[in-house]
DNA sequence: GTCTATACCCTGATAGAC
DNA sequence: GTCTATCAGGGTATAGAC
């Protein structure tokens, strides 16, 4: 329920994160000054800091809820299934969720070297916990026999960069729906794991 | 032939240029200051106008001057084979001169959206003419029947970003020698377009 | 060839009026 | 909740001494 008068919190709030969210991901978050955040949103520079302790928070909040956001979303798709199903459909979900967010996955790849130390650690341990989940249906399908693999971690750092890679070049409107992409890119992650090794 | 008295121009000149790719692929073209790379030389700021127009041209020079190393090495390696024979060994050279110049690979894969629009046009090409390299393996493999592929471009694309992605996790010493992680991605690739499609 | 000095503008962040 | 005004510092780039 909106209401009529008085505190716009709630509303320029959201507005600063997305304001910041474009311009870091268009810019990177070194070449973007508060000035330009409080322009695009509509308010002057001084009135950011209702909303954000800092400039190096609000990359921080940024990324790391994009990050739990991720992990949240793959957990609730998540099926049982044997690790060759489960690698395709981890894939898959992949290529949609990051095709569908290009600016937040841009800002979390590229603005790793922006974060204070203790902010560094905090999203390193996100993104290992999301690399995690490739490594484990690597190992049980290694285990199980289904893949061949000299090296689990590096095939998993492989897969990622690959299914990642959409990003650099995917436009809207294209030859290639979202969806087709995603089952392209989710069987060559396939093959990049079945064959001999 | 070092000269004992007067200009370094000889010197300097490429301490600055080295300075500068040290420091823009550690902490980004937005967030290093001229004065923090004269200070890397061991000059005043003001000096390193001798050696360099602007800020811009001293990022672009990096880039370029990376990208026609690339093409050159690339071209200067190139043997005659087969598809298959060929994009191992672009895949195995990929990887390796990757691996060998980390500051330049990231560089040149970071700081796209801090040139300005004529020196992005000028990189953008650059890219492509490395980019056509796989294209061209790939559209020959398939014209022979060796490789199967939905989408030429598109597989180039997901092979270039799981060659590419070593860099992020690859560090000297570890398990894994550059040769053998080399050698892996080449499987890999070989794999990603050789199977049903 | 390099220095100091400086022009001029923008930076992140804060204080206090309204 | 937002504004204006302001602070101290740092940004790129240039001018002119040596």
């Amino acid at each position: 329920m909106a209401r009529k008068t008085g505190s716009h919190s709630d509303i320029t709030g959201p507005k600063v994160r997305r304001a910041a969210q474009r311009l870091f991901a268009r810019h990177g978050y070194a070449a973007v000054s508060m000035r330009r955040i409080a322009a695009e949103v509509g308010v002057q520079a001084g009135a950011l800091y209702l909303y954000t302790p800092d400039k190096q928070t609000l990359l921080f909040d940024l990324m790391r809820d994009h990050l739990l956001e991720v992990l949240e979303a793959w957990h609730a798709e998540a099926a049982p299934g044997g690790p060759a199903e489960r690698l395709a459909a981890l894939a898959r979900f992949h290529v949609r969720f990051h095709l569908e967010r290009p600016e937040e996955v841009f800002i979390a790849y590229m603005e790793l070297r922006s974060l204070a130390p203790g902010n560094f650690a905090a999203i390193e341990a996100l993104r290992r916990r999301y690399e995690q989940e490739f490594v484990a249906i690597l190992e049980e399908g290694l285990a199980a026999g289904a893949f061949r693999l000299p090296d689990v971690r590096l095939a998993a750092m492989a897969v990622i960069a690959m299914l990642t890679g959409v990003t650099t070049w995917y436009r809207e409107g294209g030859r290639l729906s979202r969806a087709e992409v995603a089952q392209i890119h989710a069987d060559m992650a396939l093959r990049m794991v079945q064959g001999g090794g």
